[in-house]
DNA sequence: AATCGTTTCAAACAAGTGTTTAAATAGGGA
DNA sequence: TCCCTATTTAAACACTTGTTTGAAACGATT
């Protein structure tokens, strides 16, 4: 592993670990023996543990909203260039996909997007808060959005229905480093393409449902 | 808290610490001290630290079960006693009202689904498992019940979205003890009953989708 | 080659962890 | 009353935790 330089290595150790065992079972020592660090640098390069986990989330959450947030723009602008509300279909497209790609996108990723979607429900106000801050503005970009979207809907069932998909979004997100629910009796789990989509399609059929 | 039994207060008490800080950020002296019991009580009476996890779950999710599993029955039987498959509604209906009203029936019982909600995706294994065996069974039976039900739908498609549905429910289940999502900006959240009944319009019509 | 700030290192720190022990205390039955 | 079992108790156990320390090593600049 120490070819690149101690922080990045430190970062990289601790997002598998948090990931796969939590935030509070996860010791500097174990972090930093992944990492082959010295247990001080933890403290030298971040601060603290709490500080350590903010790093984690933030180095990899910024860029993966400002693409959503790109791509929500996108839809919002080519709706009001043809004077018509977006459809939902194409801003939950917009939110969901850069989310699932992204666990592609490099070794690690899959680890983050596992622990990012855990700590929408983490007890520890610390860790939730960490990820709420960050996500909040693009939640409400979407929100606005969806709420153009579907104007036969109103504002509060819209939100409600939005907080189900995020739950259905954060469990999707965790499944990937998971033990699987296997079982000889149900059926094998979908590749991660066809999963996305399944999501999509699941997602926008519950949010669009008469009210 | 000291009238009743030592075991049912360490019990109590390590169900509201569990849902409230989590299982590992939990200690068993914060458990002892909340339920005025002495710290050595714990290992007498449960054995471990872990034991005591799976006897906090088990008091509360076997009968949890018992009931939805008695609901799930009678609605496939009145179904084969009619000589229709049972409907989709009617069975999502029977395994998730229980669960949410359950969360109104005693003080302990929104801790109780909280920490459920949060086992489903626990990086702990030990915590998962202890969820997971318990659940299973019943999941299974609600799962085969959906394929009569939905027999358009493929066995694959179906499980994905019942795992969605999951995803969803353990989302609601933790928010009850969760800092709300509560932003000026956004509309306030629903009340108790009409957030169950939303939550089983979104997962019908979600369930339901055209493949 | 000497000096600077930066980074690494081993060691120790105090505090907290789950668990075990053995003695003390109860409380009912013979 | 005495005895036996079940429970409670305070104390100690061995171990892990996050953090701090001060000296060592490094690497570029002068």
């Amino acid at each position: 592993m120490p070819p690149y330089d101690t922080k990045t290595r430190i970062l990289d150790g601790a997002e598998k670990l948090f990931a796969r065992e939590g935030f509070h079972n996860t010791s500097l020592r174990a972090i930093t023996s992944l990492a082959e660090a010295n247990l001080a640098s933890v403290n030298y390069h971040f601060g603290s543990k709490d500080a350590l986990l903010q790093a984690v989330i933030e180095r990899r959450l910024l860029p993966l909203n400002q693409i959503r947030e790109t791509k929500i723009r996108e839809v919002l602008a080519r709706a009001s260039e043809e004077n018509t509300p977006p459809t939902a279909d194409s801003l939950l497209c917009a939110f969901i996909e850069p989310t699932l790609e992204f666990s592609n996108s490099s070794p690690g990723a899959k680890d983050f997007i596992s622990l990012v979607g855990r700590s929408l429900s983490d007890p520890d106000e610390t860790v939730r808060n960490c990820f709420l801050t960050l996500v909040l503005p693009t939640f409400q970009l979407l929100f606005k959005g969806l709420c153009d979207a579907l104007p036969q809907l109103s504002p509060t069932i819209l939100l409600t229905r939005l907080q189900f998909i995020m739950g259905t979004m954060s469990h999707v997100m965790c499944m990937g480093t998971l033990s699987a629910l296997n079982n000889p009796a149900l059926p094998p789990p979908l590749d991660q393409n066809t999963l996305i989509q399944q999501l999509l399609k699941y997602a926008l059929a519950g949010l669009e449902a008469p009210e």
